[in-house]
DNA sequence: CATGAATGAGCCTTCATTCAT
DNA sequence: CATGAATGAAGGCTCATTCAT
């Protein structure tokens, strides 16, 4: 693994860990067993670390999509997966959520950010329009609107799971199976 | 205004400018025109302002729905304007709320934090009780889920038509109509 | 003695005695028996003392010429003194001249030091204005670009003799006896 | 043109123009075309390459005057000469003096820049005797005294020009002429 | 000889916090 | 209660120097 790589898992363990203010550059550099001035032979500071954090996340996410939710399930089988690996890949970088918020607002990568949910909106667009043809499903609004509404929805309900609400497996599962229901009842006639 | 209010607007309007981490006491002093000392006989740290910040806002979403939501309209005419408001809100603020979510996690106020959605919960639980036993809609999960998931979406789409999509005021004007067709339709027979 | 005059006086002790480079913040502070930080509240940065040490030679200088340099005496009378002043305060702060060039040149105060000038050229301008009416001496150029010279040529023997050459008493009674005969011989008919 | 000499060439190019702390190892390395590493085959540090600096500059200097004072002009035509010769080695290297002074200071090559004086001295001297002889001048003061004030002189004279006064053409040629005429009256009867 | 990636000691600077007034 | 000058710990960053290739 190369220095970058090493630079890159660091920063999202100790980022996770302990939030980045309390991450020093110093502590980033031992985690990845390189010297301090090495650290700035690849990213100029520690707030540019975060895109490169950002891709990670958006990377395996996309990963996680193409390989758990599976071609030859009907569409609220795969919605079913699609929920699943959300929460998971959310479980696993629940800290990571918030300062990614943060380290988005406070520098000036929103614009890569915007960009990361590119590929999300267009997988589930695809999803929508196939599944509406099928009749499937029963759209009353814009493909791409809607994807862009389920996967919000989706979304603030991992966080919410995980962030906020209490962490039982059970809880969790029951959050799942809701957010199911609702989004068969929304996209259904 | 006494200074303890100072204080708080002062750390709300430059948070929201140059982000918590840019923002330092003596800036916060300047603007609520207090000395720097003054500040340590309001609040015991930079990050302890958090909290009433988050009060603050949740306070005027709170008073905006109530101001703005009309008991004389139908249910869908409720989340209608609930809809407006929550844009509205998210839109006047829409700085501080990466900011939030970094001080939150930064610090140990996630608690505060949660609580601060019960009002909303609540607020909407019981709508969605009224409605369900006036059969204006058909719940098909728990009112309080239903809730939960409801504000996320909501939420969601304000966070994402404010920060991330374009900002013209037809878009979101679209945005929120779509919103409430897809809501109308999770909710309807 | 307020705290910025303390810092100043460190700092020439400290340049004079290691260099600039040599010279840390750190020491002026312990120097001047300041913390640190507070070093800042006086000075935005090391070289930014720099105009504040040639302050304080200059000061010195002119006050030393206006002390030693006696009314009632004949006009080469004075230029001896004269010399005997600048070799003398040139010998105390010898190890800040190359110091003080380095630090003009390394920054933007050269106008500041031009400005310096000023006054002993004004000073030798005079007296040599009124030994001229007096026919004391001889001019055969302008009188400033006179005064210019003659304090350049004093300026660079006393360097020469300080930093430069042997450092025996006699050998710079011998330069600024010479000096004296030189200058005599270029102003006297 | 050797490694060696475009490191000191491109030494005297970022020392006059950024000065000695802001140029950094590597900016010499990249003016010079070579490798970091490759600076220190033939400096160890860098200020050790200020002797090299200065000898490339009091070559030049006596290469300048050799081939600029004809041996055929009189005494006062030689000076003259040399005094254009001076003014034009100082203005194309101004940004240098001050940064030797301390390059000097800050390091221990003071010995070898008081030898490199030497050539001057001698030079000068030996006119000065031949010129007595031919009674071309007449000298009050020893020669050798009489060449260090002179070189002084005409040196501070250059410096003051390029470096403080105004830098228009007429006012520098004024000066260089009332420096010879200076010159003249104080070495003629 | 030449390279340039890697090193890490060291310094400047910031800024939350204190406290004498 | 209020002030703001003073503090000094802490850390981001630089850059001269090294060394494996």
């Amino acid at each position: 693994m190369d220095k970058k790589e090493r630079i890159i898992n660091a920063a999202i363990k100790l980022f996770g860990e302990k939030g980045i203010e309390n991450t020093k550059i110093s502590d980033i550099a031992k985690e990845a067993r390189i010297a301090q001035g090495t650290f700035y032979l690849y990213f100029p500071s520690k707030l540019s670390v975060m895109p490169a954090i950002a891709d990670v996340m958006i990377s395996e996410m996309i990963q996680s999509i193409r390989s758990n939710v599976s071609t030859d399930l009907d569409f609220f089988g795969k919605i079913e997966q699609l929920i699943d690996t959300v929460f998971e890949v959310t479980e696993k970088h629940k800290e990571l959520v918030g300062i990614i918020y943060a380290g988005l607002s406070a520098s000036d990568f929103l614009d890569e950010w915007v960009d990361a949910y590119e590929p999300y909106y267009s997988w589930l667009t695809n999803l929508l329009d196939s599944a509406n043809k099928n009749n499937e499903i029963h759209l009353v609004i814009d493909s791409l609107q809607t994807a862009k509404i389920l996967w919000g929805l989706i979304e603030a309900a991992a966080e919410r799971a995980y962030l906020f609400d209490e962490k039982e497996k059970n809880l969790i599962l029951q959050d799942k199976k809701d957010v199911l229901i609702f989004i068969k009842k929304a996209l259904t006639r």
